[in-house]
DNA sequence: ACATCAAATGACAACGTTGTCAATTGGTAA
DNA sequence: TTACCAATTGACAACGTTGTCATTTGATGT
């Protein structure tokens, strides 16, 4: 039986509430009693019973991240800040799998949210916290950070990347190489973050006088495979794109190993731009020019705002939207033709 | 205040002990009592309050994690889907991150383990569970499963592939496509995996009745820049290897970065074989043969070994080795001299 | 009608901690 | 010396649940 708090008031000669006390690093205890009972602390070996300590709180301390069964492999790569974050501010972090469409996992969270299991809320993409999972953390008074979220809509707090700005900055990098057929690898329709990127695409062709060709304008998934077939059609067109925008890193991936498939030289005779700058996105051949979103830097901010909230204090702003920047490597080139 | 089981026990006017036997499905309860219990939950929306019953159960229906600070990407792709089959088992998941060197770090893991925050352990590499955290884990009894750890030794249960036969698999294949110049990307001299590999290495050559050339075989971390670095020393030799096993993917990886960047081409002039099957091998140009090691399911054994160790179920085995197979893709050929 | 027994139920303690508030202590000012 | 006050300390309840054990209930056998 590991010690309790009542062995160290034994040891030590006092009651268990002046233990209590010195554990807790709280006034009132004189610096002799002090001393007598971190000795006894020591001479025990005790640790206080989290549990217990919960279930009087009514506090977990601890924050809890939602993953979806699609959670990403990029997303994943951030955890390991995320976990450093909240070790560092002594949370612990519990990881939830959510299947929105599955009543067991939605009375999971329920159970999790009414045993005071956490007491900070974080949501990553793919892991959209959705109509329910809002509704819950606000019957509970959980606070919620969202980073990227959907909807932008309210005052619940977020952090997002500037999509649209990188979406320009990408195409202006193709336009300044001389490109003019620029293609467009759209992500999926309902993602905020996809729209966006397709906007800023359009502005900056609408800058530079030039107008949009419905066919160069690819739909496809934020993955490998989407990415790989919308760029076979693309390439095979009569009047093919001389650049590619992918509005995600794993799209463009596809369209590079597409393009080296078909035997043409990137950025010889095809120049790509992705968006995201993935951690492997320096490791394949040609490295692949991209936008850098800021993803660490979210995330930090993210977890700093949900411990601010948690603790009281008062933020200034609870809606940040980070600035990217242009990463350029080997997969752009200037224009051949 | 959300509704506790005293609730649900004046509603259905009954003690709140028949109330918990109703809702841990005791039996003594009769048909009558139960349904009046049950509608009185629903009009409630009673859920029981974890922290509580920790308290008094001294468990806690979680599984602990450790991570290292260098967690990598694809350890953390694994997590998805750990956390399913926890998901599955009714069990949440703790992530906590362990610094060896670090006093504070310590005793985080010693304050979760003895407020009986988790009650079984699972390490994961690269994150082993040294000396410390074993005895720690033994001290309050809580099951430990390891996947490819440092050790064999001793009784711990644990999960691992077959890193010699991997090895040997790789270099067999290389053989037979003609390569009599092979070359090996060796990993770091303390890992377990990285030694074994270097093993089915020398084995593989050993069959086939050719010598070891020490200038072949080069040191390197598991890394993208390991793997870049011994490439490039490795092709400026004055007889060069016509072949190159890397002892890990990442490390394969950046000997192809290395290849095309000095314009070799692969597989015509060098062939390149990784291993660990990483989710984006198949992604980069051309496609990177590998040694599959048979991850998903070895995190899939070993979570349902600790459950079984968990429940007390006896389980048959606690040492398993499962075998890797051999992907081929397009980054290994014909011997061109 | 009575004794016996199993099933159903409930009263109460326990888990280990912190919050509340009263009691004690020691020192200072009148 | 006395009164007062602040600092220190501790007794006890509370948190919400489950385990133990005694009690009640109802059925069965004599």
């Amino acid at each position: 039986m590991p010690p309790t708090i009542k062995d160290v008031a034994i040891l030590s000669g006092c009651s268990i509430k002046t233990v209590s006390r010195v554990i807790n690093h709280e006034a009132h205890v004189t610096e002799e009693t002090r001393s007598r009972v971190e000795a006894a602390v020591r001479a025990t070996g005790y640790i206080p019973n989290l549990a217990a300590r919960r279930l009087v709180q009514q506090k977990s301390n601890a924050l809890c991240i939602l993953v979806y069964p699609g959670f990403s492999q990029p997303a994943s790569a951030l955890l390991t800040r995320l976990l450093d974050l909240a070790y560092e501010e002594s949370y612990d972090v519990l990881l939830q799998t959510y299947y929105p469409t599955f009543p067991k996992s939605r009375r999971k969270l329920v159970e999790l949210a009414a045993g005071k299991r956490f007491d900070g809320f974080v949501s990553t993409p793919p892991c959209e916290a959705d109509g329910f999972v809002a509704d819950l953390l606000a019957t509970y008074k959980v606070p919620l950070v969202q980073i990227n979220p959907l909807s932008r809509e309210g005052s619940a707090p977020y952090l997002a990347g500037d999509d649209e700005l990188g979406a320009r900055l990408a195409v202006q990098h193709l336009l300044e190489l001389g490109h003019r057929r620029i293609a467009c690898l759209r992500g999926p329709r309902n993602l905020r973050s996809s729209t966006d990127r397709l906007a800023g695409y359009r502005a900056a062709l609408a800058q530079a006088g030039l107008p949009v060709d419905p066919g160069l304008v690819q739909d496809s998934e934020f993955t490998f495979d989407g990415g790989y077939t919308a760029a076979r059609l693309l390439v095979q067109l009569a009047d093919p794109p001389t650049a590619i925008y992918a509005a995600s890193d794993e799209a463009a991936h596809g369209a590079l190993f597409a393009a080296q498939e078909l035997g043409l030289s990137v950025p010889g005779q095809l120049s790509i731009c992705g968006h995201d700058d993935l951690a492997y996105s320096r490791h394949i051949w040609p490295g692949l020019t991209t936008i850098h979103q800021p993803a660490e830097e979210i995330l930090e901010q993210a977890v700093r705002l949900l411990i601010d909230l948690l603790k009281g204090v008062s933020v200034s702003r609870t809606q940040v939207i980070l600035p990217p920047y242009l990463v350029m490597r080997g997969s752009t080139g200037l224009c051949g033709k």
